[in-house]
Formats: C-alpha cells, structure tokens, sequence
DNA sequence: GCCGTACTATGACGACTATCGTACTAGCTT
DNA sequence: AAGCTAGTACGATAGTCGTCATAGTACGGC
C-alpha cells in the first residue's frame, strides 16, 4: 500500500494516501465501540487532540493500537507536536471519497446515544 | 437479547428486534467484502432474493455463515419459502433507526466499486 | 415413499483482534 | 543532566472471525 513518506529525520507517522482508503476499512475500524467513541469526540471537537485528552477505560497501549487502527484506515490523522500526538478526523478525504458516510455514522452514533441514555 | 418469535410449527429465524440493532453491530457486519456485496446487490434488487442466487467465491458453508452474520446484526430479513431462504435488506428498520446510513454506504460502496472498476 | 434441491449444524483450523504488562524512547522542563 | 510526561514496541494470551468439509435436515416434486 502506498503511504505518505516521513520526512526525513522526524517522527512522521505512515498514513495511507486518499485512494487507498478502503471502504471495508474504514466501517471495520468504525465497529469497535471505543474506536467509534473516539472519532466522535474528535468530530465534536473539531479540532486536534492529544491521544492522552481521551479517559479511555483500557490500558495505555491498547489506547494506542485503537488509535493506530484508526491511522491505519484512513479515518484519523495523526502527527506528533512535541511529546504529545495530536488526532484529527481526514474530514475532506473521507468526505470527498465517501460524501455524507462519515456524518450518516456520527449521526447515528449520536441517535443511538441518545436512546440508550433516555430508555 | 431479545429476538422475534418463531411461530410454532414454522422455519421462522431468529432476529433482533429494531431496538437491539446496534450501530456498531451494523457496521462489522457490513464491514466485510463479501457482506458488503451481498447488502449492495439486495438493494439494488429492491425485492427478496434467495441465498442461491448470489454466486459468491466461497463455499455454501461460508456462506450460510455471511447471511447469518447479516441477519443477527438487524441488516436483513430472512424468511424461507419453501426450501429457499430469502432475503431482504431491513430498510424500515434500519432507516427509521440510522437515517440515512445504508444509503450513505450503498453509495460509497458504489463510488469506491466505480473507482476501482475506471482507476 | 424416494430423490433432488436448498440450506444448516458441527467441528476444525489458521488468521486476526483486543487486551495487558513490561520495558523502552522522545521531547519538555527544571 | 535528571526527571517527568506522552506515547511505542514487544511478547503473551484469550477470544473472535472467515473458511472449509462432512454429515444432516426440511421441503417440493415425481
């Protein structure tokens, strides 16, 4: 799979390039609850945040293999700013190859939120 | 979990009722290929379609276990006639839970099939 | 009743996944 | 330089997943 290249001498991460952003993968990377937890807070937000900003109930390195596993799909992106990692959802990439997918999931996501609370 | 009744006498399957479906459930299910191609093709057939009449590269074994996965997640309905086991996709369900997401991901999968076919 | 068609159930197997703990690295702060 | 904070790498483990083959069940037609 092509991947984005690190700039020599930092800490880039590898990222897959727009055309290579699976549509498998990225529902597949979407299934697992806390991975879906985590993209809707970073879609609230709207903004970059650190992978230590998120009170996951897992240890230190499966927070880390969830956030890889979001990298690795197309679905965040991820660069480091000093010690901390910063994620951001690939809103225009997502958007462009899959209009409407991502809000359709946050959307539902939300609903079902909402439902859980409520009944 | 609570399931639909089987009426006595009858094949009747088990399924979720609409309020089990769960988002995450939805999305692994449609998160595999040949799951994926089975809901696409069922849309666009719009009407129930045997399990016989999808020629899918995998053995029948396999894929009585993709439908299954299907129809436990609340993406479709099964019902036999006769010796056939039909199916359909649960659109009511389904929208009136997640509105617009099968929609969003029919067309995505069509988009990346398109891109795919020209690329 | 017997046969064919359609699908299931069971058990197996290898691959992948989510999880953890421990040991480690990179960068900031003092 | 020393220490703290944020995150990684590695190995282990238990569980799930996709796949198959074999043997079996349910229904319709002859």
């Amino acid at each position: 799979m092509t991947v984005t290249v690190p700039a020599a001498g930092s800490r880039a991460l590898p990222h897959p390039v727009r055309e290579d952003i699976r549509l498998e993968g990225v529902l597949h990377a979407l299934s697992d609850p806390l991975r879906l937890q985590i993209v809707r807070r970073l879609a609230e937000a709207g903004r970059e945040l650190s992978c230590s900003c998120f009170d996951l109930p897992v240890s230190k390195s499966t927070t880390t293999h969830h956030f890889r596993v979001l990298r690795e799909a197309g679905v965040i992106w991820q660069v480091y700013r000093g010690t901390a990692k910063m994620n951001d959802v690939r809103r225009d990439d997502l958007d462009t190859l899959f209009p409407g997918l991502i809000d359709s999931v946050l959307d539902a996501a939300a609903r079902q939120a909402a439902r859980t609370a409520t009944g």
